[in-house]
DNA sequence: GACTTTGACTTTCTTTGACTTTCATGCTAT
DNA sequence: ATAGCATGAAAGTCAAAGAAAGTCAAAGTC
């Protein structure tokens, strides 16, 4: 179907621009060889912000359409967690940090328990803050 | 009887396709030589969530049905997993272990990360082991 | 009587195209 | 110079047509 392969379309490229994106409508319904508005049909149903994209454009000479994909607050904090873990971790902060995740329900508590017995069998603090922020990173 | 046919038929099918299997309802049948709902009915009557089956649909252009029999039972599944571990565990095969958890809807793609990630920190096959081995026991 | 089969009607999702609105730019009259 | 207008280049809107799947009740079968 079309409107799926427009979407993955812009997906990848919203990846490889790096969450942000900048087309011209009418160019890319040449390219893909549909009309325009398909375009429009393709972000309304798709790119919404309850999936969290947000949509600017201008029209007349010059128009553009943007599509950018906006953190959530989860993870923005996640991002904030991720800076204050420095070099190294001992378990027991590591397991404030788990609770507290679960808490907030940025992570399940079954999650909660995989990274906490993750946690518990890093040999060195240091192994343990590269382990957890991996983790969280693969989170976001 | 008809029903009795289509359902043989869609079972195989399952089979031959690993568990999961997605057809255009109209499409089916057409080559049967029934109307469409009669689809309808056999999924209903036969493919129901107590007999262990997961039914998808999307209507309009590009629609689908999708029929999934959810395989022998999450914690059987993973005692046996359990047991199948032995003293040490390498990488590949954890890898390969994580997978299927995650393709059998046992664990979510996060908490397959997750996993994957703990794996991949583990200094020895011998502490590898033992920590999939608690992760799992965990999640029953 | 319980289960099947059928088909008319409904709902949902997609595609298309005609028409509308907005914006940048260059030209004109002051 | 400048306010204002004409023009063309985008993008937006909306409704109709098309494509599938779902529903439900009547009729048929065992």
């Amino acid at each position: 179907m079309l409107s799926d392969i427009i979407e993955k379309m812009l997906v990848q490229m919203l990846e490889e621009e790096g969450g942000s994106l900048e087309l011209k409508r009418n160019e890319l319904a040449e390219r893909i060889g549909c009309v325009p508005s398909q375009i429009n049909y393709v972000i309304t149903s798709r790119f919404t912000p309850e999936r969290g994209y947000i949509i600017e454009s201008r029209r007349g000479g010059g128009g553009y359409v943007r599509i950018t994909k906006k953190l959530m607050h989860k993870d923005e904090y996640l991002m904030h967690l991720f800076y204050s873990i420095g070099d190294t971790l001992d378990e027991k902060s590591a397991g404030v940090f788990i609770i507290d995740l679960a808490q907030r329900g940025i992570i399940t508590s079954r999650e909660a328990n995989i990274m906490g017995i993750a946690s518990a069998y890093a040999v060195s603090g240091t192994v343990r803050a590269n382990l957890i922020k991996k983790i969280i990173l693969s989170i976001i």
